[in-house]
DNA sequence: AACTATTTATAAGA
DNA sequence: TTCTTATAAATAGTT
């Protein structure tokens, strides 16, 4: 419509985008309009203009931006707000019960300074507190029991080298008297090693 | 457009509405496609027909129907997922911190099955737990000695209770006495009280 | 869905 | 922006 142009691509000079934008905004708004009254149609129309400035319509049967989004996503099945929503809402949930727990274990081993306890509570987290402090020293026994082992272990490793090592200084030596025919030598290397 | 009609009120004819609502849904969506491709403009068209039925037109600059109506909130303050989803976070990220903290707190207690630990890191814990240790105790022993403070209060008050009493019986025997001015009564009563 | 008479929208110019 | 107007486009009624 309008004299001349049919092809539809971005127009370049700004002023005539201005108003070309303008007068279809207007076109598009009353196009709009007239179909949700004419056919009973519910419509939302949000307008971004290239400098960013806002227009949107809303059918007069639709209460909100809101409700009608929902009623897209019921719709299309997309529901993004709505699952992320059920995520958030589980994930506060399960850091929640987390923290419950948590809170719940610390209450089982320490005195808080703002409480009052009874003495057969304090009593209570005693026991707690002493069972707790078995297990530690249990396995800090563990732990050094463990390396009392290993150190057997190396000290073990080298006596063996060295019983080894006098064996070998040993044949040697016989090697040596059997070579030479004297035996006197020998007794200037005492061992002490092992 | 078209032949006769310019009134824009519902159109009673169902057939007749119908064809309409095809005609101008089409018209609809191009005029939008025209406008966003002429203008350089964002925009979102949902559409619900009488039956239900959902059409929708996004601008292709526009990469989900989300993102633009987040951005819609932005532009119009509304903000209403916004707020909701800023609310939540922060509830999370608060419980979440809190949920460390305590974590924290527990490791620096126990010791975990699933977990190995050097001999120093298992005598810090132990000191730690004789530090908690102490705390009880002290909490304990400070009850105690106040159950027994009250205790001993309740005793003072019963023995006064009873040294009240023998005064005002023997208070009563001396005016026995003074009245009959004999004192071999007052024999009989012996008093073992207090 | 297709046709067409007619109305409506709008490009260009002021 | 807004108005005017020539002209292109949309569409109501019909088939």
């Amino acid at each position: 419509m309008g004299r001349g142009r049919s092809e539809i691509k971005r127009i370049e000079n700004p002023t005539q985008r201005q108003s070309t934008f303008y007068k279809r905004r207007d076109g598009l708004f009353k196009k709009a309009r007239e179909l949700a009254v004419l056919c009973d149609a519910d419509l939302l129309l949000l307008l971004f203009s290239a400098s960013g400035k806002l227009y949107h319509f809303l059918s007069p049967t639709v209460p909100s931006v809101r409700e009608f989004v929902e009623r897209y996503e019921a719709t299309t099945h997309t529901k993004v707000w709505a699952d992320i929503r059920q995520e958030r809402r589980a994930e506060l949930e399960k850091v929640g019960s987390m923290c419950d727990l948590l809170e719940k274990q610390l209450r089982f081993m320490t005195v808080d300074d703002g409480e009052e306890y009874t003495v057969p509570s304090l009593e209570a987290l005693e026991h707690n507190l002493e069972a707790a402090m078995r297990k530690v020293r249990s396995e800090k026994d563990r732990k050094i029991g463990g390396e009392i082992c290993y150190l057997q272990n190396i000290i073990r490793g080298r006596q063996e080298e060295r019983y080894g090592l006098c064996d070998k200084i040993a044949h040697a030596q016989t090697l040596k008297d059997v070579e030479c025919g004297s035996t006197s030598l020998s007794n200037g290397l005492d061992l002490k090693l092992g």
